[in-house]
DNA sequence: GAAAACTCTATTAAATTAGTAGGGTAATAA
DNA sequence: TTATTACCCTACTAATTTAATAGAGTTTTC
């Protein structure tokens, strides 16, 4: 399941970059259109900002805006920060490896093969996709 | 994340699928083989018995055997079973569609389109995967 | 009729998720 | 410079899910 976490995320990104102007968002603004929690979204866009996908502005007029215009921003790049591994399992990881305590050899095991594909076929589908490509 | 329910569950069908033979497998061997809770793996494989996967014999010589052959067991199906929706979102699931209570437009979200696609990509792989063809 | 093996129910510990609460700090405009 | 706006940060918690564990019960077969 896709947490909340990465759901609210990805639609303050388009949000974001639905905007006309450069102008910044208030927190609030997103929270409210995208009926979101506040609170929760505050810490989730500060996360964002925080690997490089937003900029932010303080006092009166201020809030969110991205640094990046949005064709350049990489589903593959947004769903790491925000889902983290796009494996389903860690042994097919590719930026979050672990070995299977009890599983004695991967190249034989059986689920390591099939989600060695489904790891593939995920990644082949963010990698084609820019923020532009899912807001029109 | 893939549950450890669903791993073993694919562990367990392809040691079955394995067997040269088709006598009855013991639980207490793909425990052990497999490196599986014993008892976890009693109600996993109770409940593949119950969806039509596995047929099980009691008594003296009894255990678990395949129904079908593993090249005509989907890994579609096995999927839906033991780990549930394939959708990462209700939205986008064929199987257990639910509505977002806080999206107001399916056709114009994002996420939604975006899901749509890894939901599809992930379709494509189980289907043209078989219990035969994770096993080699 | 006894052993082997499956079946079922209930409980629980740990981890994760999705928030909530509340205060603090910085920047901007008037 | 002062009031306001808005971001920043920490800590806590309720609910849910997962991954078992425990133990008793039932059925089948030799």
């Amino acid at each position: 399941m896709l947490s909340k976490k990465t759901k609210y995320g990805l639609k303050a990104l388009s949000y974001l970059a639905a905007q006309t102007d450069k102008q910044p968002v208030q927190i609030s603004e997103i929270a409210e259109k995208e009926n979101i929690s506040q609170k929760f979204l505050e810490s989730i866009l500060l996360s964002l900002r925080k690997t490089g996908f937003l900029g932010s502005k303080k006092g009166k007029g201020g809030g969110y805006y991205l640094l990046r215009s949005p064709e350049e921003i990489s589903m593959t790049d947004v769903m790491r920060v925000l889902e983290g591994p796009i494996a389903m399992v860690p042994c097919v990881s590719l930026n979050f490896y672990e070995t299977c305590d009890d599983c004695p050899d991967e190249n034989t095991c059986s689920v390591h093969k099939l989600m060695l594909q489904v790891r593939d076929s995920a990644l082949e589908v963010y990698r084609s996709n820019t923020l532009k490509d899912i807001i029109s």
